[in-house]
DNA sequence: CGAGAATGTAACATTAACGATTACATTAAA
DNA sequence: TTTAATGTAATCGTTAATGTTACATTCTCG
């Protein structure tokens, strides 16, 4: 959802949009919208004027912006939490292989982040205006 | 957790474990450890006997099963699953954006896999030790 | 062959996370 | 000063995951 919100920033151009039609684009509230946003704005991938006719609008231009750095605003790095659960302290394996599982998991997880750097916010919003020419043209 | 699991299989090394040490090793319910297991059987890492003594093991050497296998048999696949939302359809960017989402996503999580297939389970388990001897020297 | 021990599985309660909704104080531009 | 927008809190509903109980089934051993 992130991304779809930043890419109707970069395809509005750095016109601010009000947290509403972000919403009404996404069909969501615009109260999630702005808890969204407040996120972006922590990672200062956007800009956000309060008052009248306000709105946000991105820091960078698209190309600047990839989508490894939405995902670390947004995600909460938790994709693999370990259980809360504590394991049983006569388990010879569970009191040791916390530590270690979680060193895996974080390398696994830093190679999704180079994959995603590879991947921009003006990427993503031509290749979703080629699908939709495609589509215009299937249905005509 | 299925990695806890299957790392006190290796562990065992061959001998069958009942789902109720499992549990306990993990400190939850045998129930949930026995739905998991149902998962790595259908994966064919794992081999189930019912009856009196009976228990599960792992098809294969802990060498020869990498943690990509493991979280392929688990997982859902929907670390990234695109809201259930439909997007506006008078919004440019909403109606075409999906599909190229989800090929970004993909290749990302596809990333992550080649990661974790570059650790085995006997990996993890060895590991796990070194750190265990390591707390166990620090607290003599 | 029968008893006991284990799995397979269903039904249901509990919990946590997320989205949605409402409400309201605050801010800033016109 | 008015007004449109954000920032933020409180609350509710939904969904997914976990936990719990229960029970039929299956297998092994005596």
């Amino acid at each position: 959802m992130a991304v779809h919100v930043l890419a109707v920033l970069a395809y509005k151009e750095g016109d601010p949009v009000t947290s509403s039609s972000l919403a009404s684009s996404v069909n969501t509230n615009p109260v999630i919208i702005r808890r969204l946003l407040l996120s972006l704005k922590r990672a200062r991938l956007i800009d956000t004027r309060k008052g009248v006719g306000a709105g946000s609008r991105l820091t960078r231009s698209p190309q600047r912006i990839n989508l490894a750095e939405i995902y670390r605003a947004v995600e909460s790095h938790e994709t693999f939490k370990s259980p809360a659960n504590k394991p049983n302290a006569g388990c010879p394996v569970g009191n040791c292989i916390r530590k270690t599982l979680d060193k895996v998991f974080e390398s696994a997880e830093n190679a999704m982040e180079q994959d995603l750097r590879k991947t921009t916010l003006a990427d993503v919003v031509q290749k979703a205006r080629e699908a939709c020419l495609g589509a215009t043209k299937r249905a005509s």
